[in-house]
DNA sequence: TTGTAGGCGTTATCAT
DNA sequence: ATGATAACGCCTACAA
């Protein structure tokens, strides 16, 4: 079935000349005549030769791909991220094989498993919720070139590139403050993320700083299972005093919130606002258009690819990095009180 | 970098026993000793053994891996059927390469090559938009098990999996009829795209059988760049008798047509039905939410994929097929007038 | 049961 | 400028 592909040796017989003289002609080796190489191209060309890239990368022990390795690539921020990276990668002639792990730390493994055997020059990853232990990303980074990206373990040397959480999350509830939000809850991400803990940090800062007090029982922690952000949200508003704000850590989150609000006949924003994080491309149609923080996912891939090819390509002991964007808040209809 | 992987050969030098024999071993050859089996994974694990699948691929001239391109794998009813893509194939122990042409024929051609280099042993896709010649697929299809995915081209003999747009086009002009709607346009997509005649023909059929008459006006052709959807839209709210319902072509047009008709201060549905296909997550949370027509897209990744590994490990002539997923037409309140 | 040898398709190092 | 040879890591007759 796959037998009839044409290898260097059959352009190397129809020539009469050696493989390596083909090899070279089809590398645009120097040392070669111009005359052999036209005829090397026009027979490869005449036979359909396609290179064996496993051949390849056997003998050169280096493969030009890069391993893409996101928790979701349905979510927009990860597709975004995802065209990114394929852009630069492109460009720098380099292929790119993605995968997802469906949040799952299983699969993450058996994955980061299966692109170490197909010797990926280098992986950019984000890390799934349900991985807390590290192992495979400690092992991978022995060997091969790592880019963390978006969730990123602080203690694991590598490139980083993730947003400024922090004040994405900050800014959101000095917003919401200004508006004159007065109880504004948060609903977390799972603990390990660093993502979450910024987003926490970010929320609590900005609470204290105008002299709020923060009270454990708005805050929340959502395993990011869609029940359990409903869940979540039930009990918030459950509360004897209900927040009339809710922080989500993200904008999936965020749309279970209104979703339930809905179903309460909240009125939004005069009932309570609800504010998101990603800017995910729908969420500007919803009705009210969703509150959200904005980041520059495309450039954030471009970033890591450029940042993990330039290792991959560098002799000399890499510094590792850490690239931190800026994000910004979009303020739509969901927290504007009029 | 890359160098300390170990290899079959490290493992044979530490238990002073050839490599065919650790290669047997790892691979639960039965002619081979219990005892060396042990002893061999025993090194294996403590070397961090990983198996090199370029070697593997090289020798075997079988990669275990499918090759997946999609026009665009942020889209859910792609990125769904991914899902149910990969959901079957590490069943089956098998690797899936996702890849997205972006809509571009340049890109998908490119990428068609790169798998191809990689020796994939099956692939399954879906044209880009700006697709029109179809050399590339034929040329793989001469040494590569293929199914051709959604947006199919009939003339290329091999498996296809499709959803039946025609019957769920019709059932979507039979329900705006129902509704008392009199003038229903259709957004239509790129003529070559067999999605697009099939569903404008579910159209055209549900207006004639109906006895209603099919004006060329309330038919425009789309490219679905979102400019276009856009202008299509204006230009048919634009004409002296504008329509009173639309049906985009898929959910992504749908969504333009309701931001323009959102604009222009019409009221959905009173003024205007609309309506799209596909069913996206996020459309229920519209507001007003979208009725369309939803896919099974993950059972019929799941089917193209069986369909590829079935083909894969056949050694007899394949007989091919075409399934037909049917489509079930959700009413939301975007074509209900009450 | 185990070892030897050859080969998968390509590149790189020597010669010539 | 070109050819012969070895090597990349692995598998598989064939031989022992």
């Amino acid at each position: 079935m796959k037998s009839n592909s044409t290898t260097i040796k059959d352009i190397a017989y129809l020539l009469d000349i050696s493989a390596s003289t083909v090899s070279r002609a089809l590398n645009n080796h120097h040392e070669v005549s111009p005359k052999t190489r036209q005829a090397v191209l026009k027979a490869a060309k005449k036979l359909n030769y396609q290179p064996n890239a496993l051949a390849i990368g056997l003998v050169k022990n280096r493969t030009n791909t890069l391993g893409v390795l996101m928790p979701d690539i349905t979510q927009p921020f990860y597709s975004s991220a995802i065209s990114g990276i394929e852009y630069v990668a492109v460009e720098r002639g380099y292929y790119v094989l993605i995968c997802q792990s469906d949040e799952s730390y299983q699969k993450e493994m058996d994955l980061v498993s299966m692109l170490n055997k197909y010797r990926i020059d280098g992986l950019i990853i984000c890390p799934a919720t349900t991985t807390a232990r590290y192992q495979h990303l400690r092992e991978v980074n022995k060997t091969t070139p790592l880019v963390q990206f978006d969730r990123v373990v602080e203690k694991i040397e590598s490139h980083k590139v993730v947003s400024n959480d922090y004040q994405g999350a900050y800014e959101v509830v000095t917003h919401l403050l200004q508006c004159g939000y007065q109880r504004i809850a948060h609903i977390a991400g799972p603990k390990q993320l660093s993502i979450s803990k910024n987003r926490k940090r970010g929320y609590l800062d900005a609470l204290k700083n105008a002299r709020r007090s923060v009270e454990e029982q708005y805050i929340c922690t959502c395993t990011l299972a869609q029940d359990h952000m409903r869940g979540c949200t039930e009990m918030l508003l459950d509360l004897p005093y209900p927040p009339d704000a809710i922080f989500a850590v993200n904008d999936p989150t965020a749309l279970e919130v209104m979703y339930v609000a809905k179903q309460r006949k909240l009125a939004i924003p005069e009932d309570i606002a609800i504010v998101g994080f990603d800017d995910q491309s729908l969420t500007s149609y919803l009705n009210p258009s969703l509150t959200t923080v904005s980041q520059p996912s495309f450039a954030m891939g471009q970033t890591a690819a450029e940042m993990l090819i330039a290792q991959i390509e560098s002799n000399a002991k890499v510094l590792f990095e850490k690239k931190v964007f800026n994000t910004s808040l979009v303020i739509r209809d969901s927290s504007q009180k009029s």
